[in-house]
DNA sequence: GCCTATCCTGAATGACCGTTCAAGAACCTC
DNA sequence: GAGGTTCTTGAACGGTCATTCAGGATAGGC
């Protein structure tokens, strides 16, 4: 039993470094661009297997989705369990969207994804999904502060969906590398909103960029 | 002459009716679904043609972009001239992202443009200027509003990149007609947000909605 | 140690599609 | 109205891929 479950962790393996695979060369190429070549290439199998196990280049896509959402989860939980307070959690996500995360290169998937979900049913839910867990985690910082008495928001819904839009809006241009914007000035435009958005006092304010207290 | 100059025109009349039928096929197929016979049947001509005028099927594309840009500096143009005094303009603006001017099909147009500019210089350069020219109207507006008093911003330049990214953000949400999103909630949420961010007092804020003088 | 189901490969297939091309239409010039 | 340039067409070409397939490897059950 041991060795089977041994064993039999070899197609699962391969099966996921696909995926993974899949999603490198999306990153890469985008949707439009991504051949079943490169995916078999880039996880060092062969077409046909990427065939085998997905059926079609198509379902290697869906496929990788629901990888990515898992990844994201988890991620977006770790990061957040990170720090602790409302004001440095925020300032912590205003610092995370900027690329100290998941980085550059990841906003130009979600561009993909944007665009692919307006087409493909796969990638809309998908997205749509991201889009709900990212803004329950913002709507869960909001609450803390609101809670805590350090925010103030007559519609906290409204607010989360102005900050979660402006941040989608903000990583266009830092992904397409509009000249004028950095990783800094998202951080510094996002957190101005925040602020302003959620009232939060200056004095608090500076407080979130000391960073908060690290957990780990 | 006169006769020389009608005659000479159809061929140009085909061009540029190629060219709004390259525009209308990426629309409802985008970039990477866009096929060199979707365009001559859409403009009533051969796939020779489209490739005789523009060499390629890529360079018809790049052409239309700037077919593009003119039309939506011509419209954005118009449409601002419609209306007069800063905050009518910036309600103005706040209804025109939500698609009573280009539609909800435009902002699907927008995020194609996204991210084919994340590989193709023209696509770029388009994105680009279409955003410069944007960001510049809005940023008129704010001047004018800030001379008359009735806006305040310590700092105009960052204001308007976020209230341009908000709707950049709020509108990926539309074009994907993300559950909960619609024109109405799209310009309410962008609205708020701009009145927050210019400190627009309630009373003007009011004087708004009323959709200020129509010039024409 | 065989048998069978699962996993894996890479070559072959065939569809799709951008681009080329040869031929002809239109029309301007003189 | 002859000659030449510019337009226009649609058929043919050729390359690129996703997908299929026939054949092996692998390994677990017996």
């Amino acid at each position: 039993m041991t060795k089977a479950a041994l064993a039999a962790k070899a197609p699962e393996e391969r099966r996921e470094r696909i995926l993974r695979a899949t999603i490198a060369v999306v990153r890469e190429r985008g949707f439009a661009g991504a051949r079943v070549t490169d995916i078999a290439v880039e996880a060092g199998t062969s077409q046909g297997l990427v065939l085998y196990h997905f059926g079609s280049l198509a379902g290697a896509f869906a496929a990788s989705l629901t990888l990515l959402e898992d990844e994201f989860y988890e991620e977006l939980e770790r990061n957040l369990s990170e720090v602790v307070g409302p004001v440095p959690r925020l300032r912590h996500i205003a610092e995370l969207g900027a690329g100290y995360g998941p980085a550059v290169g990841d906003w130009r998937l979600w561009l993909e994804l944007w665009v692919r979900a307006i087409r493909d049913d796969d990638a809309r839910a998908a997205r749509e999904s991201l889009d709900t867990r990212w803004r329950g985690a913002l709507r869960q910082v909001v609450d803390e502060g609101l809670a805590a008495g350090v925010f103030a928001a007559t519609d906290p819904k409204a607010s989360v969906l102005r900050l979660a839009a402006l941040m989608d809006g903000l990583a266009i241009q830092l992904a397409l590398a509009d000249p004028g914007m950095t990783t800094r000035k998202f951080t510094e435009l996002w957190w101005k909103s925040a602020v302003l958005e959620l009232g939060i006092s200056p004095v608090n304010a500076t407080k979130g960029l000391q960073g908060g207290q690290k957990k780990s």
